[in-house]
DNA sequence: ACAGAGACTTGAGCCAATGTCG
DNA sequence: CGACATTGGCTCAAGTCTCTGT
């Protein structure tokens, strides 16, 4: 998985003579704090919206490719006509954008949402109808001075827009939470530290501080019930024997179950690294004792194990499907009752209600602890966070019980525990992402990356003249900026030794920046998840030349920005907007990509504007560095098209010859290996079969080009996570693509928040 | 200011289910 | 219909960022 991004060419940087963030018209509300950002809960799309998308669309538009021209600089405004057609380099295209001035949205103000009263019952036994208090919604960023709001709908206006059937909802359910609403301050729910259970690793139980006057927003709910999370079944011994020297051991079941898990790993990456053996071995020779037959790795065959694990699989595979079926609802039944919970008198899909099951840690990249055994869960360490009111779920494991019951409003978790592997760190259980409170802060994340676009160009005017600043912490707070907001490069946290060394913008080394002449830099790092982000971009020489300032007499290992850490930067950026931090930038720049490259459309079909979505969804998983790897049979697959190639273009050549001869009045030559006489063709019979072929040779060259281009890149991560799905959904709308489309069953659920905005809609 | 705890978002990879094609 | 390709859902690791106590 090397870079994928090829050069991306250089955003120009002209000093600007700098002005105030120009103010939106208004046309936010995020700005006001009165009128919190509200999440609008919709009725589940129609039945029919939520058929199976289809799938495997070919891609039929002509293909661009981001070139790696570069050196261009100063592109006119002029130039974002030609925008649509492609050739213009990623980087290039986003610079004239960024230049280009941002219009208002038409659709300013964020009507009030309703929120439709959501359908409860959990565990099937309840059965109660309550609206969403409307203030669970958090406050927003404290308001800014230059953004000047328009007045927005008086509030009772507000208040109206919900559809009848969320008010009726309301006012039948009276309840108790009305009044909790309006910031309710959370009286610290208290945990008193508890005088000392083993000072096993601490629970969480910081409490939020309520900050001066108008804060809090920090209840997330009034009631909360669920049934708490299920566990993996006990470990089963299968009892097969592996080899220690040729000859069988006995192993407890406890040992055998982690020799287990070792054994099975046997064809992947991580059996051959090290690091994993190594640790693994150090964990399970402790479970073994040190009077164990087996005393070294090296003697011990795990083959039997392996071979025993094969013929498991194979069985479950040659399961007949009703015997699948069986199984499947078996597993659902004894699943349901943790699926959901009720918050606030409203059922939630739950997330991960599965306690991780044991194993070996797979660590990714060279993560100093892989292989190292991952302990199974038991009750005890689990806290859960339940209303308190509501019913403590009884412990699932006979004999156990949970380790902690909190009742902590102002958190969105319904359980937590401690890492085995890390036991500073915590599992939690959260609510899917089609719950309102993800849904809700899923829009806030979406409206804060709008908000910078009325920032953008003060903060790029600040950081440009401050990369000529007499001072090193300011200039490489403008430097790091600057690659945050132009490469869309995360904040960059220190991280611990006993993690993978991985990095971002804050924490880059020497190493990993090499300074190109005149003006470009090369980047090569591993980032997170230990993907390499390697990519050559000409940039402004005053970035070019502050670079070359901060290597200047350090070595190899030392930090570029020694002066910087992520903790700086935010609180620099916060200073420029509120609640700005460094992830904002990877929101705004590829929502605003994605808003910009987002073309009309008009006159093609639906499959040539799904592929220009895809184009268009490509640039910006490039811009994040968004990877996959390569998969296994990607080569076969390009081997077996340009075989079909081939032959589609051998074939257009007899076709050709048989036009000829068609003219001619004679028949068709026999293909090779053919023996039947042909009959004269009429010429344009053969011209139809040309056209056709020609046709089909275009399609298979253009899936060839798209697969291959599409190998490395993961569109998935920016269309979940960072794409503003109003965007896809107004733009569906206009153009008349159908949202199954772009997104699929579970994105629909997870964007139900999204559905209804107005065609018009621009980010 | 700083370190560490805590909470929440982002991320790639895996695999069974589903879709497509010859 | 079977072989293969693609996808969707899930899993769990790995980030970001906030808050607290000192």
């Amino acid at each position: 998985m090397a870079g994928v991004v090829p050069g991306l060419s250089p955003m120009e940087v002209d000093a600007v003579p700098n002005g105030a963030p120009a103010p939106s018209n208004g046309h936010y509300d995020s700005d006001d704090d009165d009128a919190p950002l509200v999440f609008k809960r919709h009725t589940p799309a129609s039945p029919q919206l939520l058929k199976p998308p289809v799938q495997n669309v070919p891609q039929i538009a002509s293909g661009g490719h981001v070139s790696a021209q570069s050196g261009v600089t100063g592109v006119s405004a002029s130039k974002e006509e030609s925008d649509s057609d492609d050739d213009v380099p990623l980087v290039q295209r986003r610079e004239i954008l960024q230049e280009a001035e941002h219009k208002p949205s038409p659709i300013a103000v964020q009507k009030k949402p309703a929120l439709p009263a959501k359908e409860k019952q959990l565990g099937g036994e309840k059965n109660v109808v309550k609206k969403r208090p409307a203030d669970a919604q958090k406050t927003q960023a404290p308001p800014s001075k230059k953004a000047k709001p328009e007045p927005r709908a008086s509030s009772s206006d507000e208040d109206d827009d919900r559809p009848l059937s969320a008010v009726k909802a309301s006012v039948k359910k009276t309840s108790a939470k009305v009044e909790g609403k309006k910031k309710v301050k959370v009286e610290q729910v208290k945990k008193p530290v508890k005088k000392e259970a083993p000072a096993k690793a601490k629970a969480p139980e910081r409490k939020k501080a309520p900050k001066d006057g108008d804060e809090n927003g920090t209840v997330k709910w009034t009631t909360l019930e669920h049934n708490g999370v299920i566990f993996p079944p006990p470990y089963q011994p299968h009892g097969v024997k592996m080899l220690y020297d040729g000859k069988p051991v006995q192993l407890t079941p406890e040992q055998e179950e982690v020799a287990t898990f070792f054994a099975v790993m046997k064809d992947t990456d991580w059996a051959q690294k090290k690091t994993f053996v190594t640790n693994f071995w150090h964990d399970w020779s402790k479970l073994l004792g040190k009077k164990h037959v087996i005393q070294k790795l090296g003697p011990c065959d795990f083959t039997p194990i392996y071979e025993w694990h094969l013929q498991e699989k194979e069985r479950k595979k040659s399961m007949t499907s009703e015997e699948k079926k069986r199984l499947k609802e078996e597993k659902l039944k004894a699943e349901e009752k943790y699926m959901f919970a009720l918050v606030d008198g409203v059922k939630e899909q739950v997330g991960n209600f599965r306690v991780e099951p044991p194993g070996l840690f797979r660590g990714r990249g060279e993560h100093p602890k892989m292989g190292k055994v991952k302990k199974r869960i038991v009750p005890e360490d689990i806290t859960l966070n339940i209303g308190k009111d509501a019913p403590i779920p009884e412990c699932p494991v006979p004999g156990h019980k949970w380790g902690e019951i909190r009742h902590d409003p102002t958190v969105t978790w319904l359980a937590f525990w401690h890492d085995p592997i890390s036991p500073k760190d915590f599992k939690y259980v959260f609510l899917a992402p089609s719950s309102s409170w993800k849904g809700q802060s899923d829009m806030e994340k979406y409206e804060k990356a709008r908000k910078l676009k009325d920032y953008i160009g003060a903060i790029r005017d600040q950081y440009n003249r401050d990369l000529t600043s007499k001072n090193t912490e300011n200039k490489q707070i403008a430097v790091a900026v600057y690659l945050i907001d132009v490469l869309a490069l995360r904040a960059g946290n220190e991280k611990d030794e006993d993690e993978a060394d991985t990095v971002g913008c804050c924490s880059l080394k020497i190493q990993h920046v090499k300074q190109i002449p005149p003006t470009s830099l090369e980047f090569d790092f591993l980032g997170k998840d230990s993907i390499r982000y390697f990519n050559t971009v000409q940039v402004n020489h005053l970035v070019y030349e502050a670079i070359g300032s901060f290597k200047k007499g350090k070595k190899f290992d030392d930090d570029l920005f020694d002066t910087l850490n992520t903790t700086k930067v935010n609180t620099h950026l916060k200073g420029l907007m509120p609640g700005l931090t460094a992830k904002v930038f990877r929101t705004y720049n590829a929502s605003y990509t994605l808003d910009k490259l987002l073309v009309d459309t008009d006159g093609t079909t639906v499959l040539e504007k799904i592929a220009s979505y895809q184009k268009a969804n490509k640039e910006v998983a490039i811009l994040c560095n968004h990877q996959r790897s390569v998969s296994k049979a990607h080569e076969g697959q390009m081997e077996k098209l340009s075989l079909k190639l081939k032959e589609a273009e051998e074939e257009l050549g007899f076709l050709k010859e048989d036009l000829a001869r068609a003219r001619k009045g004679k028949p068709p030559k026999k293909r090779p290996g053919e023996d039947k006489e042909k009959k004269v063709q009429q010429p344009d019979a053969v011209q139809r079969q040309i056209e056709k072929k020609e046709l089909q040779l275009r399609k298979i060259a253009h899936e060839m080009a798209q697969k291959d281009d599409l190998k490395t890149v993961a569109l998935g991560t920016s269309k979940i996570n960072y794409m503003d799905p109003r965007i896809s959904v107004a733009w569906c709308k206009k153009h008349e693509v159908p949202i199954e489309k772009i997104f699929n069953k579970s994105l629909l659920n997870k964007f139900t928040w999204a559905l209804e905005v107005e065609p018009e809609y621009r980010f």
